[in-house]
DNA sequence: ACCATTAAAATCCTATATGATATAGAAAAG
DNA sequence: CTTTTCTATATCATATAGGATTTTAATGGT
């Protein structure tokens, strides 16, 4: 309840983002981060990626200063590391022990989170968890739209989750931790979340029922699965770039840019 | 291991920065941001205060431009809340529930922490921990002097457990949740540390016993005895001000500046 | 052929100036 | 005397320009 809802883009809107420019920001600090938030999300801009300040001005129609305000502002985030005299580059993109680090500190956090939900909620937020809920059963299966929602579904109950428990700190730790996994999200379209559907489920209706155990199970349950699933796209993702094929966009090299001349996006 | 030592500025140096500016910061930015943490964490500019570009600029001989890159940074970690064109404002401090949900995050994750600081310390963490055991049991005893060397040792302590457990995103959060202790360890500096370098001890010495469970057990007793002498620091305060006794400066009062007119740091 | 030194270009960093917004105070109307 | 409106001031937000640093490329030497 601490959190605000609204400053959170949604995982959909970040993709859809940079068409479609929304009217909302007001300063112009804002709506660069939330076009570099898009891009970054998107891989627009590659991992690692180096970040011109004076390029970025020319493509959004704006001034160096709002700019590098935002760089600031993903740098606090992690998202953008910056070199003094140098610039700013994009982060490099997580490696799989990272995330293993990543769930390890979840499992410490989120479980707990989600007890302290279910004991915690007021009715705002369980009227949310129930139209959440009706949501997710109506979406689809199988294809690729399916992932979309799926993703879309996780990221919101994650938050809900968050801000529901109770606890501003906990809520503002889940919620840095998960801006790092919207990238693998818009990576990992290939994973099936038809069980993770029926885990999603299962923790919503633990915490309609104010069961703290059960709820704390689930989410725990939720992460493992979760982890597993990432860590196994990650073992997909290494064969095929054994067998020479480059995936994704530019691929998840964690060195510099190559040889050719780096792209300053 | 993953996070740089060297960037974090220890509480000691903040408390004397503003006099002696060091040599270091590469950047102008760097140089605002160390001179802001240091005032914000020293008082110098009291809770809820408002913040001024342009006072700020003059006093520290540089530009607006650095300024406002190093408010964003503060603002991104709390520190600082910005409201749109109305300017930044030093954030609240900290509610008696406010420190209690901090205190419930961090029983979350560093008892975890030491524990798998006592699984996978390297060697030099391991004489990082080993050196500042030795400091610590120098340390007087009674005085005011008393504390600050207790205060400085317990933040080292907790950095030292963060870097050495080995996951990035738990150090960061660690480190993260630190910096709004801070001003506690400025404001309350009555309490009596004696028990508190026992408890230091006990940690470090299942730190180098490489014994998880230990060292898990001694850091969760260490959080609910810190957060004990916590609350009992905040019942004295509270004590005093119903008395009709001003504290520490500007005091904990979490609405806007008095009727005075606002002290335009 | 390879390395070192030097010169040039690009980019970042900082400073200053202009425009926009909010706030405070005074004047006027009810 | 209270309330409202208007004006003036202060501050923030953005744009632009100049200075500093790094990187790249070229040239000359080993």
């Amino acid at each position: 309840m601490t959190t605000n809802d609204q400053e959170l883009p949604s995982f959909a809107r970040l993709v859809a983002l940079e068409d479609a420019r929304p009217a909302y920001p007001q300063s112009l600090v804002e709506l660069a981060y939330e076009q570099l938030l898009s891009m970054l999300v998107t891989m627009k801009i590659a991992p690692g990626a180096h970040i011109g300040i004076e390029a970025l001005a020319r493509k959004l129609q704006i001034s160096q200063t709002p700019i590098r305000e935002a760089l600031t502002l993903l740098e606090a985030q992690k998202l953008a590391h910056k070199i003094p005299n140098v610039g700013f580059r994009a982060a490099s993109l997580l490696t799989r022990e990272e995330i293993a680090d990543l769930f390890e500190l979840r499992l410490l956090i989120e479980p707990q989170a989600a007890a302290f939900a279910a004991e915690r909620s007021d009715e705002t937020a369980l009227r949310a968890l129930a139209k959440l809920s009706g949501e997710m059963s109506l979406a689809q299966t199988g294809d690729e739209l399916a992932y979309a929602q799926f993703a879309e579904g996780d990221a919101k109950l994650h938050h809900l989750v968050a801000t529901a428990s109770g606890n501003r700190f906990i809520a503002e730790t889940i919620e840095g931790l998960h801006v790092h996994l919207h990238i693998f999200r818009f990576l990992f379209k290939t994973n099936a979340p038809s069980e993770a559907v029926k885990e999603h489920e299962t923790i919503i209706d633990a915490l309609l029922a104010r069961d703290p155990v059960a709820a704390e199970a689930a989410m725990r349950a939720h992460l493992h699965a979760s982890r597993q699933r990432m860590d196994q796209a990650f073992a997909e993702q290494e064969r095929a770039t054994a067998a020479g094929d480059v995936p994704g966009g530019e691929g998840r090299s964690p060195r510099a840019p190559r040889t050719r001349r780096r792209r300053t996006v």
